[in-house]
DNA sequence: TATTAAAATTAGGTATACCTAATAATAAAA
DNA sequence: TTTTATTATTAGGTATACCTAATTTTAATA
C-alpha cells in the first residue's frame, strides 16, 4: 500500500508522462508539479524506486514501474469518475469539480468507485473531454484534437492552445476565446476554411484556419461526425 | 484548518463525551480510542491545546473549546451523512458503510456534504439509528438506548448496533436479531444480567450483559419502567 | 574549449507523528 | 496507612515530509 502523498507523485509522474508526452521525466519536472524543492523531490523519488513503485536514472529519468503504473492509472481513473459523478449526478458546475475529486480520488475503496461509474453508465470522458482510463489502464481514444478537425454542428470546449506567443493569445483575447468556453461550429467556409463559432450568449466569432490548428478542443457531441484523432490530456 | 489527525481526535473526544457520556475524557482513554500510546496523546492534545482546539487539564481532563466542538460535530455529521448515503442511494450493505465514511468523513466540502444530504430528504438518524447533528450541532432526541438499560416486560423495537465487529454481527444473526425486528422482554436473571427475549412468533433467545450493552433498541410499551437514563452512540 | 546556465545532489535543519522505557503522580486496595 | 495499580509525564529515538544553502554534475553556448 501506498500513502496518498505517493499516490500524487505517481499520478504527477503519470500526467508529465502520458498527459504532457514527456519521454524523460526529470526530478525538476515533478517538483514543479508539486509545487515541491528538488530535494525533497530526489529524496522521495529515491524512497520509492526501493519501493518499486518508480525507476529512477539519469539516462531514463524517472519512470512507473508496472506496479506503480496501475496506481497512478487508478487515481487518475477516481478523479475522472468522481468529477464526472459530481457534475452529473449531483449538479456542480465544471470549474468546482477538480477541487473536490483531488480529494475523493484518494478515497480508497473500489466498490464505491465502481458502484458510481456504474450509475453513471461508464463514460468515456470526463466534464473536460479527458479520457476515462478502464481497470486495465487503456484509454478511450481522446477526443481533444485541434480545431481545425472540425465539421459543422461540433459542440466543441476549449480545452488549451499548442502555440503560447502573445500575439496568438491576443488573438484568442480579442475573439473572447478562453479555456473551458464553449462553441458551436455555424459554418466552415468552403474556400478558406475559416470557421464560424457561436457562443452560448448567441455571441459569433471567426477563426482562421490558421489559428484553429493551435486551439485544442473536445467535441462533447455525441456521435459527432468529427471524432478522428489523439493528443494530450489533463485531469 | 486542521489536518484530518487533528479530527480524528476531535472526532474521538466527542464520541467519549457525547457518545459514552464520560465527564472527564483522560489521556488514556483517547489513546484506547484511537489505538495510540499515551505519550502520543499527550503530546497532540499539548499541541491541539495551543491551537484553542482544546482545554486540558488535570481536573476536568480534556475538553472541546467551541471551536473544535464545532469541528468535531461536522466530522461526526459527515459521517453519519455519508453513511446513510451509501446505504440509502448507492445500496451499500449496513456493515460496509462505516469504512467507507471513515475516509470520506475527511473530504472537506461543505457544499457536497449539504447536497448529499438534500438528495436524502434531510434524515435525522444514520443507518445504524445513530443521531445526524445539524448544522448547529444540536442532536434529534431519539428514544434510542441499549438493551442493557431494559426492564422485564419491556416492548422493543431493535434499532441498531453500537459495535460493528464481524464477532458481534454473527451472534446477532446467530440469534436471529436483526434491524427492526421486535422482542418482549420476559426475564432478566438476577445474576448475570442476562435477558431473555420472545419474538412475535413466540421465539425465545438468550443475549449476555455483555452484548446487551452493543444493541440498540426503543421501548415501545406507554409509561414503561425502563424510561430514566441515557446511553452511548457510535458513528 | 572555456564559460555559463540548468539540473541533480549533498548536507543539515525543522515539524509532525509515531514509538519504547523509565519515572512521577494519583487513585485504589489491602 | 502502606502497598499496589493506574495514569500521566519525561526523555530519547525513528520515519516521513518538507525546507535552504552549498556543491557537483551535466548541458548549452559563446
Ligand atoms: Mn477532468
Ligand atoms: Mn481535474
Ligand atoms: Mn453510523
Ligand atoms: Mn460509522
Amino acid at each position: 500500500m501506498q500513502s496518498f502523498k505517493e499516490e500524487n507523485y505517481l499520478k504527477a509522474i503519470y500526467q508529465l508522462k502520458i498527459g504532457d508526452q514527456k519521454e524523460v521525466v526529470t526530478i525538476t519536472d515533478i517538483a514543479v508539479q508539486l509545487g515541491l524543492k528538488t530535494p525533497t523531490v530526489l529524496e522521495k523519488i529515491k524512497s520509492m524506486a526501493i519501493k518499486k513503485l518508480i525507476s529512477y536514472d539519469k539516462i531514463s529519468g524517472v519512470q512507473l514501474t508496472k506496479n506503480g503504473f496501475d496506481v497512478a492509472v487508478n487515481i487518475v481513473r477516481r478523479h475522472r469518475i468522481w468529477e464526472t459523478y459530481l457534475y452529473k449526478e449531483l449538479k456542480f458546475s465544471w470549474s468546482e469539480v477538480h477541487e473536490i475529486a483531488e480529494q475523493l480520488e484518494h478515497v480508497n475503496s473500489a466498490k464505491l468507485i465502481e458502484k458510481i461509474y456504474a450509475i453513471l453508465g461508464y463514460p468515456k470522458f470526463d466534464p473536460h473531454g479527458d479520457p476515462i482510463p478502464d481497470l486495465k489502464g487503456v484509454l478511450p481514444k481522446s477526443e481533444r484534437r485541434p480545431l481545425s478537425k472540425s465539421v459543422e454542428g461540433c459542440k466543441l470546449l476549449i480545452l488549451g492552445v499548442s502555440e503560447h506567443s502573445d500575439s496568438f493569445l491576443n488573438y484568442l483575447s480579442e475573439k473572447h476565446i478562453g479555456l473551458n468556453d464553449r462553441f458551436v461550429i455555424e459554418k466552415i467556409d468552403g474556400f478558406d476554411e475559416s470557421l464560424m463559432l457561436i457562443s452560448k450568449s448567441k455571441e459569433r466569432c471567426l477563426v482562421s484556419a490558421k489559428a484553429a490548428k493551435f486551439i485544442q478542443v473536445a467535441c462533447l457531441k455525441e456521435n459527432c461526425a468529427c471524432k478522428a484523432s489523439g493528443g494530450t490530456t489533463k485531469a
